[in-house]
DNA sequence: GTCATTCCTG
DNA sequence: CAGGAATGAC
């Protein structure tokens, strides 16, 4: 048997030859007479996204003046300064936890003291609402049947540990030894002081119990301390938890109450025509003076939880019988159907929200660490360096919320946010689109991820990332599909798939969360365009691109694209707005037809992604890929067929292709990674198999000793291409492909 | 010249 | 998967 290795054999050439010779490079349209009937045009896609359905926001409002306290609870609930402020602070919850733990005494003095003992109320006042929301809101209660509950729980939680705490200190003092820092105070319900050192009294009941300890016992007594040390950590880790827990019942509470505010309010912008800030926070705050007229902002400082109780009750009994007396001025709304309705709603809003916000946050949170673990790239200018945690920037003194509104966050944000897809959408419909020589897309390589940081940096250096998610999605009206990725936008990588194309979103939920999506969006992420000078004005009045990128840019635009009149108009961001560049999908996509099609026109290309701008790189691109694909799938068949070979195998007709051969396997991986498309068609693997068969003979019959042995085969191959099913055409066939 | 394609490389 | 060179067809 001649020697047929597979390795030199596949390295060998090391003088290029061509061995599409004779090839006619329209073999692509002649497959297309083969495999496709006329096709029709598909170029009127329902180019409006779902409608702009997310009524209840959950937005910070910069009106800060007049806010009722309840408004500043909330706003601050959502605040940055969650995630940076020290642990525990004097949170309305730890109010109602001082008793406990002034009972289990004082386990953690800094505990306390961080915040209740603070002379400065409005460190009080910052601690109360920013702490408040440090949990996450995984459960999702009644924040009104809670408090009963919590403090049931609570007593309950207290009883044990002091009869735990009881039972272990008797039978110490039973024994011999004692915890100097356990106290007894079982019956000690005291609710005032914050902070308070073990009282005389106890050290008087500690020194006692000391006089009792036998000297003989001294070396055990050490132990017993230490057992008791471990026992504190134990107890405080417990009360922590405990702790985390009320907070989060807070910030239900806190969200429940927003919630409810915005329904209302979202009410009355149904039926006004101010905007949404606004509206809400004019209402928000009249009827919020009409029902805690005299409480200042400053009394937040006191305000303990019975208090706070009942100021919720009363709110919601008044925002219930507001919604009861309100004329109804559109009787075809069905949403003044009175507080229970109203109620469950919220109760839902929130539940998805919080949904929604949980995994944004998380999300983010894993970006922006890894973003910012990373050094920023150099880039020739770039903005000065901000220190996001500054402290002023996140210093709470009342009226104004440390973030941005949502439109300080829109022009701030710039080039980074999705315009708004109306816009977008009439840029697509621009009729001078043909202009291929303007249009050109920018085909940037995501080498590494610090690419990722520097693009990254901009927008996460002026603003914290947590800030932006959902206000970001919520203030800008997207639909909730789209609001799925809490941060869409290059901090994440993903070039955002047009609203028109896929209003479902780029990523639907088992996408995004099975490993494949993610590995797809890693693998993928890299191909950002660039808008041409005419779509991009309007763009640019929002901000203009930034300086830090355009050297990114350039340094990676395809040498092809280099024919630009204006650099400048290159923004990595923008381009990501609009089906002007290929997105991850569109690989997918991709990838998926090639089980129909290996020779794809361009005119196919064009029909089947219909919903993106065409123009040469791009067109050069989808080629591109297809052409790797063929690469790839030829290399696995010289493969298979030399180790065949290799194997013995005396006649091709011992070859066959099936779903559960290596073969398959390995195409079906680098094709449909994920598995998640399972009609590949039985078609596929009749032409690999005839491919397998034809590079087998090829061997056999030692053609591979001419250059272009390969040529013949792929002449055959290319006359195999199916038809590709209509369902290709639509720019959500991945959705429907996928999840069905 | 442009384009499509393959091959090679990173 | 993209960039780039080589190649041949148009």
């Amino acid at each position: 048997m001649p020697d047929h290795d597979s390795t030199s054999l596949l390295s060998r050439q090391t003088k290029r030859r061509r061995v599409d010779i004779g090839v006619k490079r329209t073999v692509g349209q002649a497959s297309v007479v083969f495999t496709r009937a006329k096709a029709t045009f598909l170029s009127a896609m329902n180019p409006h996204g779902s409608e702009q359905d997310v009524e209840c926001s959950v937005v910070q409002h910069a009106d800060g003046e007049k806010s009722n306290v309840l408004r500043k609870l909330l706003k601050r609930a959502n605040s940055y300064e969650d995630a940076v402020m020290p642990f525990p602070g004097a949170t309305i919850i730890s109010q109602l936890l001082k008793n406990n733990l002034t009972k289990n005494g004082g386990s953690e003095p800094n505990f306390q003291g961080s915040g209740l003992s603070s002379t400065g109320s409005e460190m009080q006042q910052e601690d109360a609402c920013s702490n408040s929301s440090r949990g996450s809101p995984q459960e999702c209660l009644s924040p009104f049947s809670r408090p009963s509950m919590t403090q049931f729980e609570m007593e309950r939680l207290t009883d044990e540990h002091l009869r735990a705490k009881r039972a272990r200190v008797e039978n110490i003092i039973r024994g011999m030894s004692h915890s100097p820092s356990v106290t007894l105070r079982a019956g000690d319900n005291d609710r005032e002081g914050a902070a308070q050192p073990p009282s005389p009294r106890e050290n008087y009941r500690e020194n006692k119990r000391k006089q009792k300890l036998p000297q003989q016992q001294q070396q055990s007594f050490q132990q017993l301390v230490s057992a008791r040390k471990e026992q504190k950590h134990e107890e405080r880790r417990q009360l922590k938890l405990q702790l985390e827990d009320m907070q989060k019942q807070l910030r239900q509470l806190q969200e429940k109450f927003y919630q409810i505010y915005d329904s209302t309010d979202s009410e009355n912008d149904e039926d006004g025509n101010l905007s949404e800030d606004s509206m809400r926070s004019d209402g928000m705050d009249n009827r919020a003076h009409d029902s805690v007229p005299d409480r200042s902002d400053n009394e937040m400082s006191d305000l303990d939880p019975g208090h706070f109780l009942d100021r919720a009750r009363a709110l919601i009994r008044e925002q219930s019988m507001m919604e009861g007396d309100k004329p109804k001025r559109d009787g075809s709304r069905g949403k003044s159907q009175g507080p229970t309705s109203m109620h469950a709603e919220g109760k839902q809003l929130a539940e998805t929200l919080k949904q929604e916000l949980n995994t944004a946050m998380s999300q983010v949170v894993d970006t922006v660490v890894k973003v910012f673990a990373k050094p920023p790239r150099p880039v020739p200018q770039v903005f000065p360096p901000l220190h996001m945690e500054s402290p002023d920037r996140f210093a709470v003194n009342g009226e104004n919320p440390n973030f941005h509104t949502a439109n300080q966050r829109l022009q701030c944000f710039g080039d980074v946010i999705i315009p708004n897809p109306l816009d977008t959408f009439a840029s697509m419909q621009v009729p001078n689109s043909n202009d291929q020589t303007e249009a050109l897309p920018l085909v940037v390589r995501k080498n590494s991820s610090d690419q990722t940081g520097s693009l990254s940096t901009p927008g996460g250096h002026h603003h914290h990332p947590s800030l932006h998610p959902p206000p970001l999605s919520s203030t800008m009206g997207f639909s909730p599909p789209s609001f799925r990725h809490p941060f869409p936008l290059p901090l994440m990588g993903y070039p955002f798939q047009s609203p028109l194309g896929a209003p479902t979103g780029p990523y639907p939920g088992k996408d995004r969360s099975s490993p494949e999506s993610l590995d797809l969006s890693r693998e993928t992420t890299s191909l950002r365009t660039k808008m041409s000078s005419n779509h991009l004005s309007h763009h640019r009045s929002i901000s203009p691109t930034h300086p830090g990128n355009e050297g990114l840019s350039l340094s990676l635009i395809k040498s092809e694209c280099g024919d630009l009149q204006d650099m400048s108009d290159i923004s990595p961001y923008s381009g990501s707005t609009i089906q002007e560049g290929l997105s991850p999908n569109h690989l997918k996509k991709a990838k998926l037809m090639f089980f129909y099609t290996r020779y794809p026109s361009s005119n196919m290309l064009k029909m089947f992604f219909s919903d993106v701008k065409f123009n040469r790189c791009i067109t050069s691109q989808l080629i591109k890929w297809f052409s790797n694909f063929r690469e790839f799938y030829y290399i696995q068949m010289e493969k298979f067929a030399r180790q065949a070979i290799n194997d013995g195998v005396t006649g091709s007709e011992e070859l066959s292709v099936s779903r559960d051969c290596e073969l398959f396997r390995a195409l079906n991986m680098h094709y449909n990674k994920a598995n998640d498309f399972e009609q590949v068609p039985e078609r596929f693997l009749e032409v690999a198999q005839i491919t397998l068969r034809e590079f087998f003979n090829a061997i056999v019959a030692g053609k591979d000793v001419d250059p272009s042995w390969k040529k013949a085969i792929y002449k055959v191959i290319c006359k195999l291409d199916s038809e590709v099913p209509e369902i290709f055409k639509s720019p959500n066939c991945l959705q429907e492909l996928l999840h069905e």
